[in-house]
DNA sequence: AAAAACATTATCCAATCGTATAATATCGAA
DNA sequence: TTCGATATTATACGATTGGATAATGTTTTT
């Protein structure tokens, strides 16, 4: 085998055990997350994370690097894309495509829910890595929206971000306990969308209780 | 000592370990948990929690317990204070107040938070006992309230639900977190009443878009 | 005051944890 | 084919866990 295809080997077994490993971290917590149990579901000897990633944390860290790179991409397009229109639509369209981007990667709202309410080194460690200068983007959109309104242009950015998160995530963070209380598998299609619309609808108007067709 | 004495005695110490059980198993997670930990918090040998409860299981269904009977007694309030008003200021009303009930008991959207989105036997639990019945009560006043609306009443309540609770409760959920990202401490007075405002005008209009003064 | 009931602590057990080190297995390079 | 490097497994250690039982304190009852 070459050095080249040694390289690939090693690294794919990395990329397996990141993957699953993100998977124990965000579905069970950190702590209650163990090594072994990755390992198992890998398939590997628990040895072997070690031997990669030298310890628990640092395995917790690569794993959400690792999660954070496909979000940096979804981040910039949505970015990019949005550019031309007028700060409602695009807004509306960030929040459509957020909407769509925690149903296609459940584990990143469970990350960012797991980590953001306690405190402690790994919190420190994913704001200040990741969080921060994802804020700092979305604060310049959110304040360029509304820069007009000035009953709202003195109200921190920080309060939009936890409205728009929290209501684009939860019913997917809470999928399990959805499917339980109502029947609706927020996974499913039609589901997602219909939520697309009905978050757009209540974050940005028309107002839930005036008529639809008044426009 | 009397037998009230006592029982009084013996129910203070379950009230005692119940509280901080209920702080323990929100704050770390319930596998994540010991119930060493929580009686050395509580400043007792830790077979004492076995002698009053049982098991671990059993500290946390009577902890849940607990945390749901002031929740009951709040919905309650806040359902009866808002039979006379017109549709929208019963929910901007209701809105409000979950807003200050989840900030001064951030306990109880941690551990909604916590348990709403595994599946097993205390999720399952946990929504037969007590988020069912809740939701029903709730079912009824968003139906009532949209059902003039002919493009939403189609719609499954559910959505507005975890819209409603995502949009409210995750600014405190992560409070450690937005401290870290924007300085913002949710905690305090005027930010949870500024929250409550931009809520109750994201979710219930004018829209963010629409100057104020146009009414 | 003696006994019974209740409350609390002290140990013990098997299981699991993260980490560490030693023993192999695998494979390209020489 | 031998050798050295890399990848993987096997095993061990001390700590912690939930649960169980036994021992001890402390009230209440008789």
């Amino acid at each position: 085998m070459s050095r080249a295809a040694t390289a690939s080997r090693s690294s794919d077994m990395r990329e397996r055990i990141l993957g699953v490993a993100l998977d124990v971290f965000t579905e069970r917590g950190f702590e209650a997350s163990s090594t072994r149990q990755i390992a198992a579901k890998v398939g590997v000897n628990h040895g072997l994370i070690r031997y990669y990633f030298g310890s628990k944390q640092k395995l917790w860290q690569a794993a959400v690097d690792h999660a954070f790179g496909d979000m940096q991409e979804e981040i910039e397009a949505a970015l990019a894309d949005s550019n031309a229109r007028d700060p409602r639509e695009r807004v509306a369209h960030m929040i459509r495509a957020h909407v769509h981007f925690v149903a296609r990667r459940p584990t990143f709202v469970r990350l960012m829910f797991e980590e953001g309410k306690r405190r402690g080194e790994r919190m420190r460690w994913i704001v200040d890595r990741h969080v921060l200068p994802l804020y700092g983007s979305l604060t310049e959109l959110i304040q360029q929206a509304m820069g007009k309104n000035d009953a709202l242009s003195s109200v921190s950015p920080i309060h939009f971000f936890y409205v728009v998160a929290g209501a684009t995530g939860l019913i997917f963070h809470q999928a399990e306990e959805c499917r339980r209380v109502s029947g609706v598998d927020p996974f499913k299609a039609e589901v997602i969308e219909t939520h697309a619309r009905v978050v757009e609808r209540m974050l940005l108007g028309p107002s839930l209780f005036s008529s639809e067709e008044e426009s």
